[in-house]
DNA sequence: CTGATATCATTTGCATACGAATGAATTTGC
DNA sequence: GCAAATTCATTCGTATGCAAATGATATCAG
């Protein structure tokens, strides 16, 4: 308890003790969480040094209202798989830069529809390429097979 | 431009006149990073359904401090893949519970030293057995080699 | 038709996450 | 041995991310 870390004697007995260090030892560096949170961190700061004036969250809407045109700002948010409280904080960011705008539904009072201004328009087509250069360096220590395999896994798991 | 969204004909025409959509046609739920942060969402929503009263990153302190005893509050958040200004609130918050606790480090006067209590120590060993299960439902939707697949290429991109 | 439900958006509170700036202490280079 | 560079911790500002509560509107059930 009061040592600051075990030393090799106890971390062998340990292993002697149980016959089976997998049951015994709990490595956190294995664990798929916290690998997963590392691996999208290292996707984000790969995503900030190519597009340093947006943040992924908001080039997925640009990208995501450029795809479908304009939507409720609700069915934008379960598209880009964002919680209203997000979705509304990452709009209100992009209106404030003049890269979408919104308006009310005209049937539907409850609904604020959200589209791109020209301006959004131009940022996106301007950082598609960009986004496919991120994705290719976040791919870069897999090979092109391995690339399809974990693509293929990771959607099962998300 | 002004329609809100396009019809059949105008992606049957970008088709044809571009004779491969891959080129053309950027599909958000696609990239690596987009399903990275789904998968991480997920991950984040089971740790919470199983543990309730603590974050990933707090569990991550704790299981870090439990491993390797006794470290400076900077060799933790490298341990853990944390910033300075990450580990100093998840640790402010750890301690504010009576997790761990800190102290001055004797010889460097820069270095905070960071410890586990004893209710810590209970904590984290009575949390390990919920951290297996949580792993083991986050991989679920893979089969034992796919998950050992998975894992070999997720820690290649970490 | 109307009360109960459900949906959409907003707000608040809390917890990562990181860049940048700052101050204190240590180490390095010459 | 001392100035410069580095390291450690803190603080500030900004941006997700989510739970919970609230208000407005729409839909459903009887």
């Amino acid at each position: 308890m009061g040592r600051p870390q075990m030393s090799a004697e106890d971390n062998l007995l340990r292993l002697v003790e149980a016959e089976d260090s997998d049951e015994n030892n709990y490595h956190l560096q294995d664990q798929v969480g916290f690998i997963l949170r590392k691996a999208h961190q290292r996707h984000v700061s790969i995503f900030a040094s190519h597009i340093g004036d947006l943040t992924p969250p908001q080039f997925a809407a640009l990208a995501k209202l450029y795809d479908i045109g304009e939507t409720s700002q609700n069915q934008l948010g379960t598209l880009i798989a964002m919680d209203a409280a997000t979705v509304k904080g990452v709009i209100d960011r992009l209106k404030a830069r003049g890269l979408v705008e919104v308006s009310k539904h005209e049937v539907d009072k409850r609904r604020l529809l959200v589209n791109l201004t020209p301006e959004g328009r131009e940022a996106i087509e301007r950082l598609i390429p960009l986004a496919r250069a991120i994705t290719e360096e976040t791919l870069a220590p897999l090979t092109a097979k391995e690339t399809a395999t974990f693509l293929r896994l990771l959607a099962k798991l998300a």
